[in-house]
DNA sequence: TGAAAATTTCAACAACTGTTGAAAAATACT
DNA sequence: AGTATTTTTCAACAGTTGTTGAAATTTTCA
């Protein structure tokens, strides 16, 4: 057998990070223990500390591994957004799609902890403690290059403007990461909080309209 | 004396509420002990029980405490805008602003504690395990009134489009809120987090904007 | 095969967790 | 004044926490 069942075939050590995954997503750090963990992902409690150290590096562990694919599926929308348009500069809507459209792999594909790993983007974004070091590091780089771009496509927006705007998206797209289900209840079930097609359908011209308002000069 | 020195002779109960709202905020409710909220509050730790009961019920008396306030401020600018307006409908800026402008008291007035509340929200909103029903019962129905409004103001808007877009609105809010310092570095300290008027100066006519797009019909 | 290295388990540690019941102190009321 | 009620403290509970060192097992590699 060479590619096949791996669920079952996965490694101890991989399984301890799916596991934390779930757990640190649904319940954030201080709520879930190594035990949980552990039991979760059937191995013993000392092997997280083996494989990782600390509670707080199992927690980065978990949180940097898929961000490098992430990022690299981002840019790479992004390239294609700016050589589509080319020469022109990529339009603000097509810059948007490129950062948002990636993240439907977590609905589409059949890896379902990708959704796992957005909601714990969501805890991290939100969270006083984590929040500042962590997104910053994993994150700002590919940033700044959106926000690079899309100041080609706004060329009379200050830079002040344009961080707030991102702000706001970034906002928005927690939110929707964290699935809570508040929509659902406020809209009585007519908005569904996993169904991201129609979060980002809504969400890419909403903000790119927003860009525009504020980001044009006046 | 009848009304001078708060902090001295405010009540061990109001103490503990005050502290366990600062820890909450910074910390979320499992990465905080009852012996730091007692310490905090100078307090005995059996005394937060007498008061409040068990810890789940602690930190729902201490996100309802303002709550009610904070809906009573947003209600009145709502009747203010629609006034304003009257006989027209209030336009969508101005309902957005009747949402977002009471919120600035965290950073006018001298009761420091209230932008330590708005981080609590911040938690709660996006809190797998909190946000379903603190969040829908504390402010759904305050929602579901501004939301009957925007309504007015975008007749051609169907009630998803609605919901999506307070959604919008939710998230970025929200991320101010929680001040996690993100917005400080990634724009290398051009924009700061704790400056709520920039925040709200940029976000309600980019919101506007984005409702207009989204909710005018095609 | 056998030695070396990596992985996994076991058992236990000291410290800390939320919660409680009873005693003590403070306050309210007649 | 003295009784009743509320508030606060004290001491302790049973269970859980992250972490560790050493032993046992598996894998690697010559």
């Amino acid at each position: 057998m060479t590619a096949v069942a791996p669920a079952a075939q996965q490694s101890k050590r991989d399984r301890i990070l799916d596991a934390a995954e779930v757990l640190f997503a649904a319940k954030g750090f201080d709520g879930v223990t190594l035990r949980e963990i552990a039991s979760a992902a059937r191995v013993d409690v000392a092997l997280a500390n083996y494989h990782f150290g600390k509670k707080d590096d199992l927690f980065v562990a978990v949180f940097g591994r898929r961000a490098k694919e992430l990022n690299a599926r981002r840019l790479e929308a992004l390239a294609k957004a700016e050589a589509d348009a080319s020469p022109e500069p990529a339009s603000v809507e097509a810059v948007i799609g490129a950062f948002l459209r990636p993240l439907e792999i977590a609905q589409r594909e059949s890896d379902d902890n990708w959704h796992h790993y957005l909601a714990l983007i969501a805890y991290v974004n939100n969270s006083p403690y984590w929040g500042q070091r962590l997104m910053s590091d994993t994150f700002d780089e590919l940033v700044s290059r959106f926000i690079e771009v899309l100041g080609r496509a706004l060329p009379n927006a200050s830079p002040d403007q344009l961080y707030w705007c991102y702000h706001n998206l970034s906002g928005a797209l927690t939110l929707t990461f964290a699935r809570t289900g508040r929509i659902d209840r406020l809209s009585d079930g007519l908005c569904r909080s996993d169904d991201y097609k129609s979060a980002y359908d809504n969400m890419i011209p909403f903000m790119a309209a927003g860009f525009h308002a504020t980001c044009s000069g006046e």
